[in-house]
DNA sequence: GTCCGTATGTTCGATATCGAACATACGGAC
DNA sequence: GTCCGTATGTTCGATATCGAACATACGGAC
C-alpha cells in the first residue's frame, strides 16, 4: 500500500468548496482497505460513508443460494455509503474492498449533518449518486444482454478507471464472483484477451497492456457509464 | 380509463404534510398517460416529473442494435424523473408508459424550487429513490442469474403492486421487451403459468388468478425489493 | 531447492436461451 | 357473418453458459 494519502485525492471532496473542506477535514478518519474487507454487510447499520482514494470498493449483491453479481464499483471518483444520507440506513447489497489501498471516512453523524446542510455537500453527494444509478441500469442492461467476454472488459475498464495504476490484484476466482460467472468462464475470456494481447496476467494480477484493444472489444456499457460520470461530474465545483 | 383520479393517490404525494401539500396542490397538472407513451427519451432533458395515480411507467433502457431492458417499474408508489431533483436533468433511460392511466406532474421548475427547500418533499423524493435504487440493483442480479420463468413472475408481481386491479393490459411481445427476452420464451413461461392455473390470458390481457402461486415460483428478487419499499415508505410521513 | 496450497487451464455433457421460420386463432372493423 | 391484422403457439438447429471433474503449474514458505 502506498504511503498516507491526500484525502483530496478524492474526487468528491476536492469538489467541496475551502469552507466546506475546513470544516469537514478535521473529522475525516484514514482507514485502510485491505483486499477482502467487508465496509457493509447486507441489512447491516451503516456507521460511517467512506470517500476511497486508492482503494477500490465493489458494491456486491449476494443472493440467498450464495451466488452474487457486482452491482456497481466505487473508486476515487465516488463515495461508498449512499444509502445513509438518502435515508434508508442501509442497503441490500455488500460493500467488498475490491482492491487494497485507502480511504477517509466520517461518521453517519457528522455526514448527515452536513448533507441537512443542502448545501455544496449535499449537492456534491446527490449528483454522484446520480451517475451510480446510471451505473446501476447500466449494470442490469449489460447482464442481459451482453456475452461474458464484453463484461470482462467493460468490467477492467470500470476498475482501471478507479486506479492510477494499469495493474490489478484480483484472481479471475474474484472476478467470477463480481461478474456473478463461474470461474470457468474466466479463464477462457481472460484467454483470449491475453492472446489478443490486451492484457497479461499471473496469478492474481493482471496488467492491462493495450486499453484502446479492451474498449473495443468491451460493450457499449463502459462508454456510457464513463460518460454519464464526465457529463455529472466535472462541474461539481460550480454547483 | 377511470374518471379523474385523486392526486393523493399516489403514495409519495399523500405523504406530504398539509401545509406543503396546500404549495403544490395548485400546481399540479393532470395527464392522461396512453400505453406506449413515451415521458422521457434517453438524454433528453427533463421538463415534468410524474406521479402516476392509476398509470404504470417503466424505466427502460434501449441499445444501440434496438435489444431493450426494464431498469424498474414506478406507479403510485412512486415517482418518474428522480434525476431531475438529484442534479442531472437527463437520463440514459427511456420512460415508458406500460399500462395506460393517470398521472399528475409538476414541471421541473417548480419541482426544484420545492425540493431546494430541504423540507419533507426533499426527504420523500430522496427515500424513494432509495428504494428505486434497490428495485434497479436487483434487476441487475435477477437479470443475472435467474431464469425467464422466475423473471416472468417477479414482473407480473412487480406491475400488480403498482396497479389497482389484477388485470393487466399487456402483450407477450411488450413484456419480452420489457424483460428483454425473446417473445417465444415469454409465451413458454407464460404458457406454463396458465396451466398452472396462476394465470390467464389472451391477446394482451393477463388476468393473475393466483397471486400467492406466483410469489412461490418467483425467484427471492421480489419479496426483496418489495421489503425495502415497506421499510422505506410506510414511515414516510414520520418524516 | 523442494513442497504444497492455490490459481489457472481443459474437457464434456447438460441446459437455457436465441434466432428464424412458419402455423394458428382471436376479435375488432366492416 | 366475414375478413384480416395481429397476438399467440410450435418447432428446430445453433450457441453461450453451466456444473462438475480433473490436470497443470506458479510461487511463497520452509
Amino acid at each position: 500500500m502506498p504511503s498516507r494519502p491526500d484525502p483530496r485525492q478524492n474526487e468528491l471532496l476536492r469538489a467541496l468548496p475551502a469552507e466546506v473542506w475546513k470544516r469537514l477535514k478535521p473529522q475525516l478518519e484514514l482507514v485502510p482497505l485491505p483486499l477482502g474487507d467487508v465496509l457493509y454487510e447486507s441489512g447491516g447499520k451503516m456507521k460511517h460513508v467512506y470517500f476511497p482514494t486508492t482503494a477500490i470498493v465493489s458494491l456486491l449483491y449476494v443472493m440467498e443460494d450464495g451466488r452474487s453479481a457486482e452491482i456497481a464499483v466505487v473508486g476515487l471518483e465516488g463515495v461508498v455509503g449512499v444509502s445513509l444520507f438518502m435515508g434508508g440506513e442501509s442497503t441490500s447489497s455488500r460493500a467488498l474492498v475490491q482492491s487494497a489501498g485507502f480511504a477517509y471516512r466520517l461518521t453517519a453523524a457528522i455526514l448527515k449533518d452536513e448533507f441537512k446542510r443542502a448545501g455544496p455537500m449535499m449537492h456534491v453527494l446527490l449528483r454522484y449518486t446520480q451517475a451510480l444509478i446510471t451505473q446501476m441500469a447500466q449494470t442490469a442492461v449489460c447482464n442481459r444482454h451482453h456475452t461474458v467476454d464484453q463484461q470482462l472488459c467493460r468490467w477492467l475498464l470500470l476498475s482501471l478507471d478507479r486506479l492510477a495504476v494499469n495493474e490489478l490484484k484480483m484472481t479471475q476466482e474474484l472476478i467470477a464472483n463480481m461478474l456473478g460467472v463461474r470461474r470457468e468462464g474466466v479463464t477462457e475470456a481472460a484467454g483470449k484477451l491475453q492472446e489478443a494481447g490486451l492484457i497479461e496476467y499471473s496469478r492474481g494480477t493482471i496488467t492491462v497492456l493495450d486499453r484502446l484493444g479492451l474498449e473495443k472489444r468491451s460493450c457499449e456499457c463502459y462508454e456510457v457509464v464513463k460518460k454519464e460520470f464526465e457529463r455529472l461530474l466535472p462541474d461539481l465545483i460550480a454547483k
